[in-house]
DNA sequence: TAAAACAAGACTATATTAGTCCAGTATTTA
DNA sequence: TAAATACTGGACTAATATAGTCTTGTTTTA
């Protein structure tokens, strides 16, 4: 019952993202040390979030991300989503809604009246509700990777 | 932002013993075959969740476990918690609610409120509400463990 | 006192996580 | 038009977590 690292770097992405004016383009290295995120690492999440296009990106010399909608229609449900796949609580609940068992599987209704009430707890949570504290810098925690890949010589 | 294997087994064990009548004892191995539980791993769960004291043990001959408290007083909460640790949603919540930088960080207030409700849906599902559709015992699906080890010899 | 259960914990194979790295592609600018 | 800059896609990897099993010991009953 946690969300990943890879999840919780991609909304601080997506919140370094929506707190540009006019949905400026900035570069994945910038995102990745105002956010601590680490870098190429934080290119992989943004890649992820532009295929998904929450994010949009751009190539070559001036390239970099934006936006790609308001912050309004960006919830945590869709940056989860994007990144851990459907929510499903439980194993049972993967692919399309039933395991084949559920008529006859006490806990399976239960297993689904959860799953719909965290979705709805975070859809509700959308991005223009972190702007309101957040206008327009503040300043992200460092967060210690948890595991540095020694870089080979 | 999944429950894992072992946390589902054990709400198994637990509503199967809520089933039975007058907290009668039962073998870790009865349950684990009416619940398909792997065996061995049930008895882990099982010592799990009575330390914790949502079931009782009784070693010896006639020996196995019963439900400790009401259904009533047992919740999804309970058993994630005893499982799996303290519902923590991002691991800066993890160790006494702060990670030290959480006034610095924009996010932090957020994840705290979506673990708060994650937390109120998990703690209203109590036992209780299982027992309404199941009087006294339905079968429970089977559950093809994900790996089975093998035997050595 | 033997047999039946649970208790505690060491042990293990496999999967997942949390990244890195590199060869390629698109875009701008000198 | 050729560097230089930045993203794209995917292969690769070490560390950790998951999902179990196994063994030795303890308690209780008949």
């Amino acid at each position: 019952m946690q969300i990943n690292r890879e999840t919780d770097y991609a909304v601080r992405c997506v919140l370094y993202l929506c707190g540009r004016k006019d949905g400026a383009i900035t570069m994945a290295d910038e995102i990745s040390s105002a956010m601590n995120v680490p870098r190429s690492f934080a290119s992989k999440i943004l890649q992820k979030l532009s295929r998904a296009g929450i994010v949009a990106s751009h190539q070559g010399v001036k390239g970099g991300f934006s936006i790609a909608r308001a912050p309004r229609n960006i919830s945590m449900l869709d940056i989860v989503t994007v990144i851990e796949g459907p929510l499903a609580l439980n194993v049972c609940l993967e692919s399309g809604e039933s395991c084949g068992l559920s008529p006859s599987c006490p806990v399976h209704p239960y297993w689904h009246t959860l799953r719909t009430g965290v979705e709805e707890l975070f859809a509700e949570l959308t991005f223009d509700r972190f702007l309101e504290d957040r206008l327009p810098g503040k300043p992200m925690p460092p967060r210690t990777p948890l595991r540095t890949k020694k870089t080979t010589k």
